[in-house]
DNA sequence: CGGCATCCTGTTTGATACTG
DNA sequence: CAGTATCAAACAGGATGCCG
C-alpha cells in the first residue's frame, strides 16, 4: 500500500468501508436462532402461518410475525396473501433463503456429527466448574 | 410404522426425542451473531483475548467472556493460560469449532453473494410500508 | 491482561386483547 | 386465521470497579 491515493480510488475504499459494516449488519441481523430455524422449516415446503408456528414450535406468535417480516424485508422469504375469509396467508423461501437454507441445513448436519462431542465437553466443563 | 411396539423400541424413540430437544437446544446457544463472529475470526488464527476483542470489534468485554465460555462449554473453543505477569491466555478453535466455522464461512459467501439483492429488497420493502 | 461481580438501563419477549 | 397494539416481566448488555 503507498502513501498516495487518487480521489476515484478513497472513494473505492469508502465504498468498501460501507458495503462492508452492511455486510456484517446483515450477518448479525440474519445469524439468530428463530431466522435459522424458520428457514430449516420453510425450507421443506411453502407453510402458512400457523402450520409454521407448530413446526418450529416454543415461539410465540409475535416473534414469527417479526422474525418474518425481517425475512420478508431481506428477500428470503415470500409473502403471499389470499383475501379469503379466514385470511390464508403462505410463506415461501425465495432463491436467497433457499441459498440461506443450504448453510443453515450444514449446520443441523453438523449439530448431529458433534451431538456427543458437545455433550460430553459441557459434562467435563460443569465438572471443573464445581 | 405398525401398531405393535416392543418395550426397547418405546425406549428408542425417548431416546430420539431426548436428543432432539438436545440437538435443538445446542443449535439455539450457538446461533448467534457473536459466537459466529467469534468463530469466523478464530478460525483465521489463535488469539489472545485483547485482540480477538479487536478484531470482532463493537463487542464489550462481557460479551466476549460471556461467549468464549459457552463455546468452550460446548467444546468449539480451547482456552490456555500462560501464568505469566501480566496473564495471557489464548483461544483457539477445536475440530468441532473448525468444523463449524466451515458453516459459518458458507454464510458469509452466502452475505456477499446475496448482499445487493438484499439491498435492493429491503429499500422495495421499506418504501411499500410507507 | 484477563476475569468476575455489581449495578443499572434499554431492549426483547410473552401474554392478552382487539381488528379485519 | 393472521396481524397489530399494549403492557409487564425478563433478560441482555454496557459501564464500572476490584482481583489475580
Amino acid at each position: 500500500m503507498g502513501t498516495k491515493h487518487g480521489a476515484s480510488e478513497l472513494l473505492v475504499n469508502a465504498d468498501l468501508a460501507r458495503a462492508d459494516s452492511l455486510a456484517r449488519e446483515i450477518f448479525s441481523e440474519v445469524a439468530n436462532k428463530w431466522a435459522f430455524l424458520i428457514i430449516e422449516f420453510l425450507g421443506q415446503r411453502t407453510m402458512r402461518f400457523g402450520e409454521l408456528r407448530d413446526e418450529v414450535g416454543g415461539i410465540s406468535h409475535k416473534m414469527l410475525t417479526q422474525n418474518l417480516r425481517m425475512l420478508e424485508r431481506n428477500g428470503l422469504v415470500e409473502r403471499t396473501v389470499y383475501p379469503t375469509i379466514p385470511p390464508r396467508v403462505e410463506y415461501t423461501l425465495t432463491g436467497a433463503g433457499e441459498a440461506l437454507r443450504s448453510v443453515v441445513d450444514g449446520m443441523c448436519g453438523w449439530t448431529q456429527r458433534y451431538f456427543s462431542h458437545i455433550e460430553t465437553s459441557r459434562h467435563r466443563f460443569d465438572a471443573s466448574q464445581l
